[in-house]
DNA sequence: CGCGAAACCGAGTAGTTGCTCGGAAAAGTC
DNA sequence: GACTTTTCCGAGCAACTACTCGGTTTCGCG
């Protein structure tokens, strides 16, 4: 059985044992790429540092991009599941809980995941890594929107995209910030983030959904 | 009068011959910098595209890190005198008046400074330029934090900090993406940047709106 | 003009980079 | 064990990099 073979390996790893070492290789590479850019970045100081030869990097990496571009769907394919469960509706949720659910979720990844900041952040500068995070981005105004949609049918949908795509913004830069503040703020900032968000979302499109025939829902007591 | 010899430059172009090559050098050097990062980006490659020879180049500048700084510099010096217009309180100005003004300014300097932009975004692989970003934006924050305490003198420094950095990243992140998106909906990303920080800002500090009653705004043709 | 200073040039240099290749070691199979 | 396959290695190569240097051209000014 071959599971479509990777266009980004020369060759595939067989033995667990250089399967890890496809992976440290990754790793570090996400790491030298987010410190020094993709450009001032050797490869052979990731092989170095990754604890491996040149030679050995190169039995399965056909060349520098390649490296880039196995990050890059590594980081889609592990972030897919998180989007997967973050952007399906769930009517019994409130806009503002929405709101909170994805960025809690999204702060909880990064923190999980810290090499994958830089990635959003787009500060790394190679077209492959920068695509992925576009396509990411993308995928995350479109959850956004849809859920938009479901909840305010009435709304335009231009005016909708417009505003998904401010919030996946807004989420995103401030949870780079969130990133890069001091441990003991990141809470702060994370929950400053959900507030105008929901705030931005209410005056924008008004959240409580009159209209709409819903169920009752809980209405936590939380602001101000 | 000597003003005070520019330690990124071997030697201070005289004529006005050298003084626009020298400018010229540094329109390029932001432009391929911006484009492939600071460590892809070749001093041979900028000196060519610049319509000069190596020799010239390195006639003025020592080195390639040298070329990073002064770009930096003029960064920071071009866009002082904006900042300080920027972040001079006018008592006449509501809050929310205050943040139009910074947000439309802001947006004005980057459509007239297209280069300006990947500093600011942080996309520039380089020490110097990163921390130039930097810079600027402890700036920013600094000078709304100063307009904050003089109208709001009762908010705890501490919050109102987290709240100047949270306005001014905002701002930073949503003109970075009101300079990506199409010409004909900049306008619109920018609004909503205002919208957005307006309603953070009045929720968060409560900006007292003497007269008028908070301006709806844009409803298109929906009711709720 | 003339002449010194400033500006300009680009082939060349030492060093670095991405990447190859032939062979040694380890793992899998019988 | 013996034989095959996979994995690992790192010296070395062609290409490229940042940067130099000696020589030429242009400017400023009397």
């Amino acid at each position: 059985m071959t599971p479509s073979a990777d266009p980004n390996l020369r060759r595939r790893p067989r033995q667990a044992r250089a399967q890890e070492r496809v992976e440290r290789i990754l790793d570090t590479a996400e790491q030298v790429f987010a410190e020094m850019g993709f450009g001032a970045a050797t490869t052979n100081q990731i092989a170095q540092q990754a604890g491996t030869s040149i030679g050995s990097l190169y039995e399965f990496f056909p060349n520098k991009e390649a490296l880039a571009r196995a990050l890059a769907d590594r980081y889609i394919a592990r972030i897919a599941p998180v989007y997967d469960t973050l952007l399906v509706d769930e009517p019994s949720l409130l806009g503002s809980d929405l709101i909170t659910r994805i960025v809690e979720s999204l702060d909880q990844y990064f923190r999980e995941h810290p090499g994958a900041v830089p990635v959003l952040n787009g500060r790394l500068t190679s077209p492959e890594l920068a695509a992925a995070g576009e396509r990411l981005q993308s995928a995350l105004v479109a959850g956004i929107d849809r859920l938009l949609a479901v909840r305010r049918p009435d709304v335009a949908a231009e005016h909708r995209v417009t505003v998904a795509a401010v919030i996946a913004e807004v989420t995103r830069s401030m949870l780079v910030m969130a990133d890069q503040v001091p441990l003991s703020r990141r809470r702060v900032v994370v929950r400053e983030t959900e507030r105008m968000i929901i705030g931005y979302l209410t005056e924008t499109i008004g959240d409580p959904p009159p209209s709409v025939a819903s169920p009752r829902v809980k209405a936590p007591s939380k602001r101000s």
